[in-house]
DNA sequence: AAACACCCCTGCGGGC
DNA sequence: TGCCCGCAGGGGTGTT
């Protein structure tokens, strides 16, 4: 489900919600999820959260003690806050109640999310480490792709998909802005042209920003916290549109896979 | 070292 | 109607 604007747009969601409360309790009614959730979460029962904030696809929980409790949606899942009364259906594995009285609920079906706690004081999760910078700062420039691709084999598609080189771009967006900036998926990266990096790196955060705009991209079972879709849809250019016309020249679009993921491109319009 | 393939898991849509 | 197959928004691990 989530690339990092259905994060974002969830984080924006449930953050009203859960700055300045106090941790009432938390519930693991499943610890099996991408790694085994640790006891110690137990840890952060009873302090106040300051702030929620993000870091790649991570939403991080940050305590008042320095604590963070990080969240990872993997594929499937979703955050929703509810009142901590309301019965936990089929996937619903995690519950952070809050003394409002509300909890924030992790639901997610295939359980490649995540929920790891990182003690007062402790560093940061190895997951979190090596992480590249965010699309949507000034960080992420597109010098930085030109220097970190030189001689670089693989298809151009992958290295922006790579956390190392810069984070949050999945695939429906990584196929957006190669659409979006007219590069072909398939060029190996260290052939793509600084000029062309230049748009594609305009490309990969004007993408994301509108996502975030229109509340993500619903595909399937993708919700605000709020239970409303996200709109982006609507605002495909080529993901999940092969056989059907480009929107700029109508030549048909095509589907490949790179890297084990469904690719989707224009023919005409990439190259 | 870089570039791949593979795997974790459940649900759903399409084809028969 | 029902069963089987293939596929899905992520990303860590292990192999060449």
């Amino acid at each position: 489900m989530p690339e990092l604007p259905e994060v974002e747009v969830s984080r924006l969601g449930v953050a009203p919600f859960l700055q300045g409360q106090v941790i009432q309790n938390i519930i693991v009614r499943d610890r099996r999820l991408r790694w085994p959730v640790s006891e110690s979460l137990a840890d952060a029962i009873g302090h106040r959260i300051e702030a929620v904030t993000r870091r790649a696809k991570y939403l991080i929980i940050v305590l008042q003690n320095g604590g963070q409790i990080i969240l990872h949606l993997g594929m499937s899942g979703k955050l929703r806050v509810l009142e901590a009364t309301v019965a936990p259906v089929k996937h619903d594995h995690l519950d952070i109640v809050l003394a409002s009285g509300k909890c924030l609920r992790l639901n997610d079906p295939r359980r490649f999310g995540a929920c790891l706690w990182q003690p007062p004081g402790a560093a940061e999760p190895t997951q979190l480490m090596n992480l590249g910078p965010e699309p949507l700062t000034d960080d992420f420039t597109a010098d930085r792709l030109v220097a970190l691709s030189r001689g670089k084999q693989s298809a151009v598609k992958n290295f922006i998909m790579d956390n190392a080189v810069v984070v949050g771009v999945g695939n429906i967006y990584a196929n957006e802005a190669l659409f979006m900036a007219g590069v072909d998926p398939r060029r190996k990266a260290g052939n793509v042209s600084a000029k062309r990096y230049q748009l594609l790196t305009q490309a990969i955060k004007e993408v994301l920003a509108k996502a975030i705009q229109q509340g993500g991209t619903t595909l399937k079972d993708f919700t605000q916290t709020d239970g409303k879709p996200g709109y982006f849809k609507q605002s495909l250019n080529v993901y999940g549109r092969a056989g059907e016309p480009c929107l700029t020249c109508e030549t048909p679009i095509k589907s490949l896979t790179i890297g084990q993921r469904n690719t989707f491109y224009c023919p005409q319009c990439q190259r």
